[in-house]
DNA sequence: TTCCGGTGCTGAAAGGTTTTAGCACTGACG
DNA sequence: CGTCAGTGCTAAAACCTTTCAGCACCGGAA
């Protein structure tokens, strides 16, 4: 018993009785070709009999295209909430019925390197680069004539990027500290005086200073204090909120730069049994998943991976796109850790 | 000035003054063909200088293989710690320079049939099926000669299927506990009476529960109470750790069904002035991210997901792979959670 | 001389699709 | 009757690779 072959393109053209190149302009409905109504419904009749599905590399191989994109990243697909990246790209490409071929470099520049090539070599219509972090990452050339654009990070060679609207999301959330009635009592648990000016570590974490500086600032009002850590895990927010408590300043509310630092905040908030919002309120930045964990819930504002996911596979597709960069919305998850001053 | 096109076989050839057989045969040194040791090199050569690289549609056309393999899962890309599935997918992919495509059905019968179709399509070598719990899934037949491989989770028409050794696990963390001394003060917060009996669910939940009770009944050990909650997240946990606490039992641990429940459990403790592992020690099960934030660390067994995707891929690739399941390890994490009673 | 085996290489087919160019026929128009 | 436009369809080339079959030559053996 021979094994059943795919049929092809000959096959629903004998089936039909009928040629290939009939078949084919009836399958792709090619405007312009004059087929009579019957030929149209025989060749049809006869794919669906069939089964006929075409085959993706022979039509790659005529056309130079092959409806498959890149996606090429540090680290995100395999960390932590950024894979949510992934998933707006996978429905984007969906809807259009591309594939995606992935791959990770780990911050390897060989390994980026390889990965480049072998998307190249598999003929993808476009690359997608994203990041962990929005930074500024180096690339070797692109391919002749290749698409790209960039995702949660960006890349002089790239003209298109996809970046979260950091300035516009520090100024809501401060706003929304601001608008429950908090003013002098604000403490900032974070700080990023090297980052801030490091492209190669973040190009947008300064804005979400910028943001929250300038809602400071409209309001007149002066940070309780500011806590200085090194990174922003949770042991880091931990010692920066127990700095910032044990110093003794009037603070109604912290404004934690993250959601892991928030995290170590209200460890710490805890050990002088302190609770979340009676005795101090909490803002925060990313909607990690802890944010939704945390009794009470985290109002924070959301890094959109989702949305910047699905619109760099759009901005990939899309014709003539307007470079520059392409911010996403923050929006603000209001939960319980605000208390209301007013 | 016209595009530069990618070189193709024929250019090198020419190039090297010698047939494009000539220069396949080189290239990929095919055994048997005696070409003058000049011949070879002037290929060799000549592929370096126009940076040759062979179009893997054309290959792939001729060979009817890919070099491509698809992974089409419900939600695991997408989601949290599973995502290191990818990961070890992709490494091993990378190992062996396949590529891999990616689709996620999030649970859509529908959507699971046009990536199965969409894969296909694209000729890949061989699908792997994920799922975010390790369940019984259902799925639409395979394409003739279609090689797959499930991991975390299983399905009648895959002989193949890559799983954590539960069983061992639930022993492991039992076994951890009575050995640092905890006997009849061990609480266990989580209980699964529909998931252990139904596949649809869960195939390995009752093995986890099986490793734990093997341990117990070894070591005579009767647990001081269980705590029935619907689902296990953080706030269930919170709720079955409270009643616990509430229902005046002499417990030294909770041993929780995963780290949500723990994470849930700790809250309730911290409620009740309780600390860890000082007042009362804690054991749970996946290494969630929250398992290392938390303070102290939480003892886990770990998912080896990372493990169980390089398994997948080395199985889809293995020419005649051991059908039935592979366990794959569940290493213990030991962190700061458990008292010593001894 | 013929035959033969070995050496070094190549022509052409095949894989499945899209597309260009064009064939054969009909009916209308001059 | 010749021409011409339109209609319905097809042959063949092209995309780039791998591989089967075989060619031309040479030296040695019969």
């Amino acid at each position: 018993m021979a094994v059943t072959k795919r049929p092809t393109l000959a096959d629903v053209a004998a089936r039909a009785g009928l040629s290939k190149t009939a078949v084919s302009l009836v399958l792709n409905n090619r405007p312009g070709s004059r087929l009579s109504a019957d030929a149209v419904a025989r060749i049809h009749e006869a794919a669906r009999d069939l089964n006929y599905r075409p085959n993706a590399q022979a039509r790659s191989l005529r056309l130079g295209t092959t409806g498959t994109v890149g996606f090429i990243s540090d680290d995100v697909t395999v960390t932590r909430f950024a894979s949510a990246m992934i998933r707006g790209l996978l429905d984007a490409a969906d809807e259009s019925d591309r594939g995606v071929l992935i791959a990770e470099t780990f911050n390897h520049p060989k390994q980026l390197g390889k990965a480049m090539e072998a998307m190249a070599d598999r003929q993808v219509d476009g690359l997608i680069f994203g990041a962990l972090s929005a930074r500024l990452i180096d690339l070797p050339p692109l391919p002749e004539g290749m698409r790209a654009v960039t995702v949660n990070c960006v890349n002089p060679d790239i003209p298109v990027a996809v970046l979260p609207s950091e300035e516009e999301a520090g100024y809501a959330v401060t706003r929304h500290l601001l608008d429950a009635g908090h003013r002098d009592g604000i403490a900032i648990i974070g700080n990023a005086p090297v980052a801030r000016t490091t492209p190669r570590i973040s190009v947008t974490i300064g804005r979400r200073f910028d943001g929250i500086h300038r809602a400071l600032d409209e309001a007149g009002v002066t940070p309780a204090a500011v806590a200085d850590i090194e990174e922003w895990e949770p042991w880091n927010g931990y010692d920066g909120a127990k700095a910032v408590l044990d110093s003794g300043a009037p603070v109604t509310a912290l404004l934690c730069l993250n959601d892991r630092v928030a995290f170590g905040a209200q460890q710490a908030m805890q050990e002088k049994g302190l609770r979340v919002p009676d005795d101090l309120s909490i803002a925060s930045f990313d909607d990690d998943q802890i944010a939704a964990y945390l009794r009470p819930g985290l109002t924070t504002a959301r890094l959109p991976y989702l949305e910047m996911g699905r619109r760099a596979l759009e901005l990939l597709l899309d014709p003539d796109p307007t470079p520059g960069e392409h911010l996403v919305q923050m929006p603000l998850q209001v939960r319980g850790s605000i208390r209301s001053l007013t």
